[in-house]
DNA sequence: TATTGTTTGTGAATGTGAGTACAAATATCA
DNA sequence: TGATATTTGTACTCACATTCACAAACAATA
């Protein structure tokens, strides 16, 4: 039933499906190894590097043979040419600039955090729609109208952090897809309905929350 | 185990292990139905409920099924009922007060963040360890010095919020192991090592971020 | 050089969770 | 009442993810 050439690539180009959870976790890996080399690290072990996350040895290396071998035997991973190559992997080389949209408290918290630097990220741009926050600075950016999103096609701004009320978050996610935008991290406890091409990762704070007392 | 919980509950658990993705999924039931009872909506069906959560019905129903047989067949859900049934399940039936520590721009949102209610959840206190800010207002209550996070266990608050930087993640939550906080709120880029008794939910918004450039 | 100790990469085994299919139960309507 | 449509609860199957176990590779040292 299935077509040969699929097989035959699949054989010749030793493809694997990556896990999801791989993914997530390659982020860890990034920021660890970041750290050990800002602190002149050379190498790296994976029973250090999980001892430092909390996990087990062999779930880093398998994680990391997926895009190649990257240690050394005997060894452990080289720190500076692994962050590169895992940089690469997760499109993270060069910046990204992201549009925030939602200039109220949690919009203004994200804006200032610092965290975002070790991924290349950056904020580009603040929008809100409520025009006492138009045109107020916050750090060294102007929020600008909601209503212009569609700019953001030509600035070649693909990604978003929404920061709105649950209320206003589909509709704010349908107009960044207008727009261009490609992957979305909504802060809002609600379930985006996009295109599939789109990529969105919720974070809900009280859902998270919510599950604490169970296991008290 | 507490006997004064609701008994069939207790015993369902007893036979069946509850995998922690349902666990986790839990409070995205509870949010929905809540909505659902707000809108005076008397029961819903797993179809339409996967619908609005972007989930297959027979996961909703099978998650629902590890603690006992809520629906009627041919109905679906009493939304009441259920409702009644998860905060019990997730331990969330009566009010949950949390501390908060940090009272950065972080944790002044988080303060203020509306969306714990639904959850039964009320941040109690506020710590923060600058000088400056001690003594401060936030809404309706004070920043407390952090060095006093011992008298928590007085006021029998067993649950935190972590807003502080990453540095200073580890020191906090041993102290708030020791003040008696049994389950906390990562909110900080930094994996927490705590006893075993403790539970730790970490949230790393430039991690979750970090992952959309692979996908788009 | 030979030996010992360390660490990676990976196939196999195990464990966990999701999806499918269907019987049982209930409502609705002719 | 009988027939049809709807929906739950669950056994079974399948897919995904983690852990184990070990050969291959490398360093260090005598």
């Amino acid at each position: 039933m299935n077509v040969s050439t699929n097989i035959k690539i699949d054989e010749d180009m030793k493809y694997h499906k990556i896990p999801d959870e791989t993914i997530r976790r390659m982020p860890m890996y990034l920021r660890a190894l970041s750290l050990l080399e800002q602190d002149a690290c050379q190498t790296i072990s994976s029973r250090q590097l999980a001892q430092q996350l909390h996990l087990n040895p062999p779930q880093i290396r398998k994680d990391l043979s997926y895009f190649g071998a990257f240690g050394k035997r005997g060894i452990g991973y080289p720190v500076q040419s692994t962050v590169q190559q895992i940089r690469k992997i997760l499109k993270l080389d060069g910046t990204q600039s992201a549009a925030l949209i939602g200039a109220g408290r949690l919009g203004t918290a994200i804006a200032a955090y610092p965290g975002f630097s070790v991924f290349g990220f950056e904020v580009a741009s603040i929008f809100d729609i409520a025009p006492k926050k138009i045109g107020k600075k916050i750090g060294a950016m102007t929020v600008e109208d909601a209503a212009d999103l569609d700019t953001l096609k030509k600035r070649k701004i693909r990604l978003a952090i929404l920061a709105v009320p649950a209320e206003a978050a589909q509709s704010c996610a349908e107009a960044l897809v207008q727009a261009g935008v490609k992957g979305i991290l909504n802060l809002s406890p609600s379930c985006l309905a996009v295109p599939r091409r789109v990529k969105v990762v919720t974070i809900d704070i009280a859902m998270a929350l919510g599950v604490l007392p169970y296991y008290m």
